[in-house]
DNA sequence: TATGTATTGTGATTCATATCACAAAATATT
DNA sequence: AATATTTTGTGATATGAATCACAATACATA
């Protein structure tokens, strides 16, 4: 796998933004910006690390194609936080807070981002009364999703974890019953907050009982049901 | 414990508003309010119930006085995401989001409450961008703090996050090593992810051992360190 | 194609904690 | 003060899941 990335001003192609406001907060600034110079996009291989905790950050990052893990070190090992797909905005606390990332985003599929100068960005938040609104909701519906998250992995079980994660997958990312897992067992553990022992018994298991069904990193959701029992459990 | 609540518009007290605004963010929005009449204090009583998970939210609501749990219904039981003491909004996220309460808040010491009218919320986000700029700054901190403590919940074992409640008690809440507990051991639990009988045992574990000293609610921290070093833990 | 590296599968064992089951305090409420 | 109700203390037991320890693949690159 080659990690070598490489910076392209695509400012033709941001132009004709691909990625279109549908809500004010996840457009991407490219669409906002006129003259086409405060921004600049990235590509990255999979495994490329695009944030990194811990480092100075000096831009605002928008995910404009690809998937990435947001992952911090725990105190005792590493913890995946979220899966996140395009479009979003990546590590907008840290562009506000204290400007040290305090977590690292990864990407987990080849990825395009555009950078987008804070100073700009900032202007906009100004300005733009709309797109700030949109950052705020955007803002809020993470808070509220790590709740639900937070409790719901310390209260449930492993298994009802690992079917929750499937069936995140199968309905937030990939929007399909079958997709190939974008991370491996470890990842999944640490996402999942398990080990990486147990996700692999498990994984067999779910195949076992007819509830899923795998061929290498292709998963397939046999039976639903089965899953969302798991998830609430028992 | 007399739960009523009565609402009493305090519109002369809010003139000479005694939280001043500090940083933009966390100012009372009275303090905004020329007309004062978008406003209306509410004093709760220790148990009160301020925000109620499932509810239609039409207000704001900035805590001016006293001290908070925000929690909310986990697949197996309750779950204390986090205590707030005042100044401070709540639940900004539903302000935003859907309107229905997603989780709720309680009043754990008596406190003070300024409910706000939405739309003239919303207004002043618009208006005032100093003001939007420090709402989208806490909502960021809050974010963060959530990666971290997840992370830590799931990570460490029950005695580190046990000690790191009693840190941050001492630390954030009221900064002094020598404080009065303000929810109870099965509370604890439900905030630290263990059950009530642990929660008992390691305090007087912690006692045994000269870290902490406990008459009643009453907790003084002995040995700092020691209390640091269990948090890191090992 | 070959060889090193990362990922996965599976058993045996250990361990931290939840649960259960009461007793004892402490706090409300009448 | 007297009774009810919530909170706390502590032992015994059960259990989910981590850890250890390898074997077996799969994958990447020389």
């Amino acid at each position: 796998m080659n990690h070598n990335t490489y910076i392209c001003r695509m400012e033709s192609d941001c132009i004709k933004c691909s990625v279109k406001p549908k809500v004010a907060g996840v457009a991407c600034v490219c669409c906002l910006d006129p003259s086409k110079t405060n921004h600049a996009t990235v590509q990255f291989v999979k495994g490329d690390m695009i944030i990194k905790q811990g480092n100075y950050s000096t831009n605002v990052a928008f995910l404009r194609k690809g998937m990435v893990k947001i992952h911090l070190a725990g105190p005792s090992h590493e913890q995946i936080v979220r899966i996140v797909k395009a479009p979003a905005y990546l590590g907008l606390p840290t562009t506000f807070g204290n400007k040290i990332n305090q977590y690292s985003i990864t990407a987990i599929s080849d990825a395009q981002v555009c950078y987008i100068d804070i100073d700009f960005f900032r202007a906009l938040l100004k300005e733009n009364e709309q797109f700030s609104y949109g950052i705020i909701l955007e803002l809020c519906k993470n808070e509220l999703e790590s709740f639900r998250r937070c409790a719901n992995r310390t209260q449930k079980q492993a298994r009802g974890n690992l079917a929750d994660m499937i069936l995140d997958f199968a309905t937030n990312i990939f929007e399909s019953d079958t997709f190939l897992l974008p991370i491996s067992q470890s990842e999944m553990a640490n996402l999942v907050d398990t080990s990486r022992e147990s996700i692999s018994r498990m994984l067999s298991e779910f195949a076992k009982d007819g509830v899923i069904r795998m061929t290498g990193k292709q998963l397939e959701i046999v039976n639903k049901n089965s899953l969302l029992l798991i998830s609430q459990n028992g």
